[in-house]
DNA sequence: CACTATAACCAAAACAATATTGGTTGCGAC
DNA sequence: GTCGCAACCAATATTGTTTTGGTTATAGTG
């Protein structure tokens, strides 16, 4: 154990920490908090690459930094990813899509209860018209998609809307089993045709509450014939 | 009105539009939907550009097709954008946040009463306690973050998890007026203590509407604060 | 042998320069 | 005026190069 001439190993190790450390403390660094790359941090502080990597290790793993190849090194803790559609709807399944909608799309219809304008209301009277009168599956689920996206809009919530595409976004990706004849219809006594009528009711009245209610009992209706329930 | 040499220009298009939809019937596309450039397409059907324009202009507004500068010209329907952070939280304020925090959180409570593991619920616990003991505003902020994201994790729905991510990351980029000393910490009987504790309780229990509702309140008395009716 | 410094290499990401592509405008011919 | 033609514009893709964290091999040092 002798550190009279050079620090031993594991001592040298905590003494680049500590150089690190106080570069960290002292050093001006950009907006993005990078911090220099580690090949010109070893330069600056007289050290080697691998005795750089070492320090820059126990910060990571004290949440003081993150790194990523191509990056860079970052001060602070790593910011979350953003969503990627297709590897979302490869570890989703249809029910928890369900779940989403459960939770996003009530809320939505309260709010549009309150934000929504005549127009909107409008509008969203003549999609669910055009809901009863698709002629075939394909054509429904457009317009029925519609009829969900302009609750959206007319919640008038940005980042709500932002919300339900990417879950609408995910939900066309997510592989669903059934594939109906395509020159089939939806039948006249169709649930969804009642289920969308009480919605616009609730919303023409601008009844929060049972607005959100009506949208809940529709997509419970649409999970309960996904798990085999009903329908 | 002479038709006999050259069709007249209102026919002509017409013919076009014929020639393009049976390219689009007959032309094997690549999988991702991508048709010819349109200086190529007026070279194959031996028409102007303007024409061949003029004619998808026609299937874009049926439907059938979107275009986008740079991209090119797709069969089908237009994808939906990705979410854009930054853009999004210039057109989101904090009222809008909290909205969309109400419409998500509680749901993810109900979820994480039933599909949460024992360890999900001790790792919760754990973060309560850390709220009560952090010495700063900002890092009870920080722990405030981990205790909600924890119980998305607890919920086991990777869209809504990552829906909730996306929030948070809107939710970072908003600007908040309210900027606390650093010296200061939260006081010993602040509202998120009790509130995080009733959740804790609820969801230790198994009891998704508990959870749902303590979570609906915790959230229900940030907005009073937020919106200054109290606190 | 144990440890380390040095260099080289790798894949991911950034960066830069160029080419495509839908959208638009101006000009001449008829 | 209308149409054909070409040039131009801005957004995007494409391609090639550089940077960067991560890894490995090799030889040096005690």
């Amino acid at each position: 154990m002798d550190d009279r001439v050079s620090s031993p190993p594991h001592l040298a190790i905590s003494g680049v920490l500590a150089q690190l450390r106080g570069y960290l403390a002292s050093a001006s660094l950009p907006d993005d908090g990078r911090l220099p790359p580690e090949r010109e941090l070893a330069d600056v502080l007289g050290v080697t690459r691998a005795e750089v990597r070492k320090g820059l290790s126990v910060l990571e793993s004290e949440g003081q930094i993150w790194r990523h190849v191509g990056k860079g090194t970052f001060l602070g803790a790593r910011p979350p990813q953003l969503v990627d559609i297709s590897d979302l709807s490869q570890r989703s399944n249809p029910l928890q899509v369900m779940k989403a909608r459960i939770a996003l799309e009530p809320e939505l219809a309260r709010l549009a209860a309150v934000n929504g304008t005549a127009a909107d209301l409008a509008t969203l009277a003549d999609i669910a018209v055009a809901c009863r009168e698709a002629e075939t599956w394909r054509e429904y689920e457009a317009f029925d998609s519609r009829f969900h996206h302009q609750i959206a809009e007319a919640a008038h919530n940005p980042i709500l809307l932002a919300l339900l595409e990417t879950l609408n976004a995910v939900r066309r990706a997510v592989t669903w089993g059934r594939a109906r004849p395509s020159h089939s219809r939806p039948p006249a006594d169709h649930h969804s045709f009642a289920d969308h009528d009480r919605i616009v009711d609730a919303l023409s009245h601008r009844e929060p509450a049972t607005a959100a209610d009506a949208m809940r009992r529709h997509l419970q209706n649409v999970e309960d014939r996904l798990v085999g329930r009903l329908g």
